[in-house]
DNA sequence: TTTTGTATTTAAGCTTACTTAACTTTGTCT
DNA sequence: AGACAAAGTTAAGTAAGCTTAAATACAAAA
């Protein structure tokens, strides 16, 4: 298989799962860079190789063979991820857009090899979850978005979507990393914003739009 | 540049090395396994875009610009092979191969971090000459071909080159390891077979051939 | 039910990296 | 020098993965 193809299922697999919708040629060329003609054109053909159940002018599905090839390629990206990270000390701005070329040019068995080196690993550094050899996914009970959390709650967060390199920048700016404890301090409804208190009890102040980013759990 | 171009200028300056005669079309199209009309094709390309002194009907040259491009995918490629075999204990069959790909979608930002983790490393598990970032190749001086030892002088195994499967399992076989010292019993004229001691004093013959592929320094 | 706007598909064309087949150059042998 | 075979080049064509532009389907509003 190749690139495109391997993006192609994986962004499928991927913008369904963040959104929790229905998949349109429209927003997957969005998300791949590429035309609406050029999705349209590889759907069909992925229909054929029975990767995609394909029906024109419907909403993109994966068949059961184009989820278990997507959910391949992630796995090998979250485990490069966790490994340029843990392993070569790369810091996590660079991680996915290595991962993002390794990806695609790694065989199963090296990367079992970087599955064993890492000690069968759950999660990626950014908190996502590994798929394992058979497809299935480890479980994120209980993870929410920041903002289903209460004014004066405290949770931790789990997971932060390091979109790209403007987020990420303003991850790093605030200091917020996984597994660190926050707590709500007040939701302003005016726009959304969230004023959070850190470990050290520093205030600060971020916006409805980079909360939806990231996600934690009830402490 | 290409997965293609990389692999072009890469091949010209190891078969000039392995040969030590220049490289012509015919040559370089039967190493890559591709026609010779699509070696001359990309050829007249790649010298439009001075990484090849190209001249029709003249050998294959590369520019400065070129050398600089192959020796940074060699590095690249040696690099990976010592970290996978170093680092994740894959065995030396399997890495060539792995580094085939990796070497094409490596930035040179990883590459520094991995050279770093291996403490910058002058040679590749192989044996062969890790280039340094500016172009330079650390030395080989004193490894020869073991057809150059004499009869019942000692060497040591400097360098093994597992072109094909079938070499690397043969190797596996005898149980010939980089570093290790050998003794030349005996050069048979009739057929150029080399009967040799290991340091368990066991005894085993091989041949001509099989030894060209064996490079070691005098003890 | 007809209109209309948006989403999707189809059509035609481009680039890269290849192929095979026909043609040209080159170096060697007489 | 002339002829020849081998090596290299040129020409024409293919497949993948794209593009833009034109045509069509769908679904919501009138
Ligand atoms: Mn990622
Ligand atoms: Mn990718
Ligand atoms: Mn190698
Ligand atoms: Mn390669």
């Amino acid at each position: 298989m190749s690139v495109s193809i391997d993006n192609f299922l994986k962004n499928i697999y991927l913008l369904s799962q963040e959104t929790g919708s229905s998949v349109t040629s429209s927003i997957l060329a969005e998300r791949l860079g590429i035309s609406v003609a050029a999705v349209t054109d590889m759907a069909r053909k992925l229909g054929r190789q029975g990767l995609l159940d394909y029906r024109p002018y419907r909403a993109l599905m994966l068949s059961d063979k184009g989820r278990k090839m997507a959910l391949k390629v992630i796995r090998k990206h979250r485990l490069w991820e966790l490994f340029l990270y843990r392993v070569l000390g790369m810091d996590l701005m660079s991680v996915h857009e290595e991962a993002e070329k390794l990806e695609h040019h790694t065989s199963d068995k090296l990367m079992e090899h970087i599955n064993r080196f890492l000690e069968h690993p759950d999660f990626d550094p950014h908190g996502d979850p590994i798929p394992g050899i058979g497809g299935n996914v480890p479980s994120e009970k209980g993870v929410v978005p920041l903002s289903e959390i209460e004014e004066q709650e405290k949770c931790k967060i789990k997971k932060l979507r390091y979109r790209d390199s403007e987020v990420s920048k303003m991850f790093e700016t605030f200091g917020l990393r996984k597994d660190m404890v926050l707590k709500v301090l007040k939701v302003y409804s005016f726009d959304g914003s969230i004023e959070l208190e850190f470990p050290d009890s520093k205030k600060v102040m971020i916006s409805e739009k980079l909360a939806d980013n990231i996600f934690c759990v009830k402490q």
